[in-house]
DNA sequence: AAATCGGGGAA
DNA sequence: TTCCCAGATTT
């Protein structure tokens, strides 16, 4: 849920699943269109699709239990270098770099003298790595820290170098703030209008309905608000079962069953 | 390496 | 408006 989402939108939707799927086996018993139902508007919806699938392949392949191996919770769906390795950090106490985008700007500027973070990379791992204390639990407390003070402190914006604790090691500090962020990721297009925003509503419609709808319901749903282009509703019908998060059976559409 | 995938909150 | 968010998958 945290995959790009800010924790403070997750915690509330994170509680009421925890209650209602306590299990990795009480959720593989669902529909996984009840997964995406629970999901709401957290965004990005392939993800609730991917959780049920890693619940049923813990359910089935580790009885049950979120493994603790980094490559086996990267053989998960859905898992990848990031979450494989908070899990193994924070859930088992064990010793891995942990680098989210907050901990990525950290290390930017602390240890590159750079503004920002370029494009993900595995040399983020080596970077964090040769930060990280010895003891596991020392470790993981340093990994939870770098992102706490990326999120609080060394934030995208206006940094508050006034109060940061290693303001004196910084190297973008020391070089006097340079403006030399490497190339970013290409500026996301507008939501509104968006063929993104044409699958939300399409979706929520899906959520709210108890019962399966006629694709032609969908597709107005699609249209309910308004559409740059009259191709949009069925393309974005098309890609959401393409996704997986639609299932069309004789007319009539449901999430997946 | 680049494209794709939501939606909300803050500046 | 624009930016950014406890990323991962696919091409």
């Amino acid at each position: 849920m945290l995959q790009q989402t800010q924790v403070d939108r997750v915690l509330p939707r994170w509680s009421e699943w925890m209650q209602r799927w306590p299990t990795p086996s009480a959720l593989a018993a669902e529909e996984p269109g009840e997964a995406v139902r629970a999901w709401g508007r957290l965004g990005y919806p392939r993800r609730a699709l991917w959780l049920h699938r890693a619940a049923v392949e813990i359910a089935e392949q580790h009885d049950d239990r979120v493994p603790a191996d980094v490559d086996a919770l990267l053989a998960l769906t859905g898992i990848g270098p990031y979450t494989a390795r908070a899990v193994a950090a924070f859930a088992f106490g064990d010793r891995h770099p942990v680098v989210d985008t907050n901990t990525r700007r950290v290390i930017a500027r602390v240890m590159h003298g750079r503004a920002a973070a370029g494009m993900p990379s595995p040399t983020d791992l080596t970077d964090m790595e040769r930060l990280l204390p010895e003891e596991p639990g020392a470790a993981a407390r340093f990994n939870a820290a770098a992102m706490e003070l990326g999120a609080t402190v060394c934030t995208a914006r206006a940094p508050k170098c006034g109060v940061c604790p290693v303001a004196e090691w910084c190297e973008w500090r020391g070089a006097g703030y340079p403006d030399n962020a490497p190339a970013k990721r290409p500026r996301q297009a507008a939501f509104s209008g968006s063929d993104r925003q044409v699958r939300g509503r399409i979706l929520e419609s899906l959520r709210d309905a108890s019962t399966p709808i006629t694709v032609a319901a969908a597709l107005a749903a699609a249209a309910d608000g308004g559409l740059r282009e009259p191709e949009q509703a069925q393309r974005a019908y098309d890609s959401l079962v393409s996704d997986g998060l639609i299932v069309e059976n004789g007319g009539l559409a449901s999430l997946p069953t």
